[in-house]
DNA sequence: GATGAATGAGAATTCATTCAT
DNA sequence: CATGAATGAATTCTCATTCAT
């Protein structure tokens, strides 16, 4: 018990410091965050997080692994939402945009990507990383999706990864250009028509074709 | 004469000082960039960066600027040759289409779209500037060009603004997934299927409605 | 213990620090002394010193302020000696005097006083603290023990500050006039003549009034 | 008349830029002080200040010894208004004193002081021959006029340089310890406070002895 | 394993001083 | 002679990292 108590007295402290190293590497961008101010915001001394974490570098690619997993794990929940799409299709995309652009506007998803964008030359292999979990994963489980509706008649036929990355293309690029560059909060009312518009213009160039007879 | 050479000499070391500067800010990141650097690679004592631009905050805001000016003038250039479209729209379109992407998957536009992700949260005004100059200005010339094709009846009426915002996302999206966040080059005739797919999908969405009669 | 041993060493080393940084500051001055010469002189590192006071000007404050600690202490022994004065009048006072020439003329308050003349216009409250530990409590000490003297009716009655701020005018005055503003040492013989004279002087201005009857 | 125009323009931009250097010196420090502030003050180019005096070093000597040369000759003007001295001897004493806290209390003087002192021990021949200019010459003068009182009888026989020390010292002193070591102005009342008190002692202490028969 | 203390390396910035005009 | 521009040399301060306890 007391080992357990111990092992898991331990992980809460190293998830508590990873925790903290995402919110200050956010906060102030790689180079400018100090150990020191991670070390107070996880509340431990500055010697524990090297303990845990070996150097610098090594913290900013477990803090930001981690947050793009979590990113990824909500990205993927909602496109599973639209395994069974009922008879609404156009109902079915919106709620896939609408989740998606809320995972995208939230403060996580953004920092992250400001990260990543931030060190791509100097830590090109973790920026692969983090586009591997939530944009090259993301894209195949929504061309699953839309494969199987291409498949069912209700989508046009064509390159379902293509439809995919246009999908996604046609909800990020409007958000990111009203929320400048995702400096700003967008409100939700304009997420929502971000997603609105977006099904719409999808849905009109992927409508399945006029049969011929 | 003198003067006018004078003149002359200060104003190209001023100009060398900030290509040096935006090339090594793209290569380090703003924090972990050095002064001492940016002088070498200009050709200058570091004093004389210090004497034509006051701190490294300062450099920074320049170079980036100067940037960001650039990029906007190449953009609009291109938007400008959808001016008088032709009979072909669809050809009008993806030349458009294949200029902007030319321009994105260029150096310059990616360092620059790197540095100002990086320091969103620490210079957001400058974020703003390059925000306003590359993203807003691109988009309502292009939503202008667009305006007037549905007024002409060749394009189905509607928000030219978000026309336009969705014609840039079928590009830049597709784009930055497959380069990986721009972090690496895209080949040509991948830039020309993103084109092609981008002008297809949007002129599917976006074509006249059928007249009723 | 070892928590006793381990707070020791840090106050030595703090000790170390400030007693470094005053010897260094008086033989060059607030501007010229440099933080690296003074964690020499210490015999730690350059970031020690900052560990221990924050900057620069925080390093000369406290430096500056415990010398003038212990010049005020040494000043208030002496005065407390004249407290009984006994028979001889003059020979109580000459030993104040040469007491307070000694501590006077001592490289410690010369520097001190050195020192606090350079800052006085970048440090007035800094200016001020050493002047009201060194002079302000001085005057009032001495003005003390001469109100009881005049009390006793072995001196003229009168304002006992004025009175001591004369007789301390009459060891200083001399004393830097004869050290050159401080820059030389003087001689035990001239301060002894210093004193002897001021003493001389002292007593024949306030000598009591002849009783009239 | 070119000639005397133009050295007379020289000389003058000589002057401005000596009192510009005392001005700034006496605001900043010897070593805070920087040449482009004493250039701008004087309304010159910086290397015209290198050309007129060689270096920062030579611009302080010269700008403080001008000052100790300016200070030096109202001090003597004041003591030399003792030379006949009247019937009312306390008066004419009180005259000079007077006189001379009001040069003292006067910002050069007080600046020059605080200069003086900072660099004693970086300077110290300046040192020197600032304290012969203002401190020795005035006590020399002083002494010579109380050697004429003396040998008139007016006043106590005894070492005439001493008294004239002792004066001074009854002067500065008090003067010093009111002023907050020269940082705070002194009120023209109390400077007349001090004058009163301190030639009362002198006269107390050096009225002639009563003649014996 | 956790921590207070110490440090080596490095970076921005300033400034006296010198050229070239 | 006066000056705009350039620079070499310092100096303060910060920070990732390591010991000793």
């Amino acid at each position: 018990m007391t080992g357990a108590t111990a092992s898991r007295g331990r992980i809460d402290k190293r998830q508590a410091i990873l925790a903290a190293a995402f919110t200050v590497f956010a906060r102030r961008g790689y180079a400018q965050a100090c150990v020191q101010e991670i070390a107070e915001v996880a509340g431990v001394a500055k010697p524990t997080v090297y303990n845990h974490l070996n150097d610098k570098e090594n913290l900013f690619r477990h803090a930001v692994t981690a947050a793009a997993d979590a990113v990824a794990a909500e990205n993927l929940a909602v496109v599973e939402r639209v395994r069974n799409p009922g008879d609404d299709l156009r109902a079915a995309l919106e709620d896939v945009a609408r989740g998606l652009l809320q995972v995208c506007s939230g403060q996580r998803c953004r920092s992250l990507r400001q990260l990543t964008y931030a060190q791509l030359t100097v830590f090109p292999d973790l920026a692969d990383a983090v586009h591997e979990r939530t944009s090259v994963r993301l894209t195949e489980a929504l061309a699953d999706r839309l494969a199987r509706l291409a498949l069912a008649g209700r989508l046009r036929a064509g390159d379902p990864t293509e439809a995919a990355e246009q999908f996604l293309a046609l909800l990020t690029g409007p958000l990111e250009h009203r929320s400048g560059l995702g400096a700003r909060e967008v409100s939700a009312a304009e997420t929502h028509a971000v997603a609105t518009a977006a099904v719409d213009t999808f849905l009109r160039a992927y409508r399945p074709e006029p049969v011929q007879h």
